[in-house]
DNA sequence: TAGTGGTCTAGACCACGGC
DNA sequence: CCGTGGTCTAGACCACTAC
């Protein structure tokens, strides 16, 4: 019998609930495939409501640490959880999360007239223009990817005064402008390298890269940033979590 | 004011809700950044409590169709939501998804030693047999892939009476073995077509191709199949969806 | 029948934002 | 200050599973 809970303090219960079930899961308290202690159960002994309880298994159960079945119980799912999901990342962030020090070589930094793909991307009207930036990435010294960022200049008006080349580019606009980035559309295609990529990434002409196109939205939907990027293929890949889905709540109409 | 709500009957009233509400912002009752009406008042409207309309909400927020601010309301959110996020899905439910055809034609279908990889992938025992089954799948009769899954021979003992090739095997394993895949983890990598690779997919050879690595969970964590494919570069592309993080529940001594 | 998870109620109080 | 969403309670009933 671990620590009480604390009440009224920062941290809601369901939070301090759904931490101590995970700890207790990884220590090993109990093996995969193995019942929890029923929701009631678990509410009585730690003294809060039911529906606290399941709030807290719920989050658990979003990532694939347990499972629930009507009528059975709850289950520890055996998945290793060192893979998380994919999220919305910044290449810095990324870089970070397995270990190495991102930096990068600012190529280009200019305003420029959008191209049309860009402009259809950040929804922009005629004659908005755009701050392009052109950069090399490296992880500990070694080129990575190189990527072209599209911004437009009325959403970050004096971008090219603040933007410092080894901060985090989403990190400023958090901090200069408010623009949290909630969702990220990417398509992931696959190409050889040109001669000017090969030269940047430093790898033979023709060998294969990943081809990244990102558009990343805030909350409201409004679009960002707009990103083409090319990462070479011998030192970069995609690891991956999906679910099995849900129901969509899309109309018939929209299935083409 | 819509039909009202039918209690009682199969359908959870949370999810009668979600339904009317993403309705009602497809049909553009509500306009993007727009607020919606504050839970108490859909409550009331609604004859239900306000628990019920903020299960409703919190799945909505959860695919990115409306998002919360507390203090300030709930809003729609402008995210185009024909892009959906990507689940577990067959190869045939994939090609069905985007509208055409699949099927496929087998290479081989035997019984073997499994490769060190596939047995440490599947956590097999020393002298486990594995089907290996190898395939090119096709989109209305282009090819698209060539794929090697590798199941356990414990796991489905009669495999090779009961497999259609025409069938989705997913939907096989369902059927016949109770099996239901929850969860995928893949590694997705570039590379180049050797010869028989571009023979099969009937592209020039070195063509970019696409290397994914699968394995398939049951919800439980017990992996069920392990696979290799290579896609095609220039008929395939990977679309995808991410969100910003919130926050790990795993413990800092997993943090590398 | 008993025990489980799933849904739902009618409140309560808190944290936050804007006025 | 008020209105908002976020958390929480102490129950209730239903659906499902197992015995």
């Amino acid at each position: 019998m671990p620590l009480p809970l604390h009440r009224g303090n920062g941290l809601p219960l369901y939070q301090q609930i759904q931490q101590r079930l995970a700890d207790q899961i990884q220590a090993g308290v109990f093996k995969p495939s193995e019942p929890l202690p029923s929701i009631q159960k678990i509410a009585a002994q730690m003294g809060v409501s039911q529906m606290t309880v399941r709030q807290a298994i719920k989050s658990l159960c979003e990532i694939g640490m347990l499972y629930s079945r009507q009528g059975k119980g709850t289950f520890i799912s055996g998945i290793k959880l060192e893979k998380e999901f994919r999220h919305v990342l910044s290449f810095s962030e990324e870089a970070r999360a397995h270990g190495a020090t991102p930096h990068s070589r600012l190529l280009s930094f200019s305003i420029q007239k959008p191209s049309e793909e860009t402009r259809a991307a950040l929804a922009l009207a005629d004659g908005d223009r755009v701050f392009r930036l052109h950069r090399v990435r490296y992880e500990d010294s070694l080129p990575i990817s190189i990527e072209c960022s599209c911004l437009a200049v009325s959403a970050c008006p004096d971008l090219m005064e603040i933007f410092d080349p080894d901060t985090s580019l989403y990190e400023r606009l958090a901090d200069h402008y408010g623009i949290q980035l909630a969702i990220t559309e990417e398509v992931i295609e696959v190409g050889k390298a040109n001669m000017e990529e090969a030269r940047l990434l430093q790898v033979p002409r023709q060998s294969p890269v990943f081809l990244f196109t990102r558009v990343s939205f805030r909350e409201d939907g409004r679009p960002v940033e707009h990103v083409k990027s090319t990462y070479r293929g011998d030192r970069y890949k995609i690891v991956n979590r999906l679910m099995r889905t849900r129901r969509s709540v899309l109309g018939a109409s929209h299935i083409l």
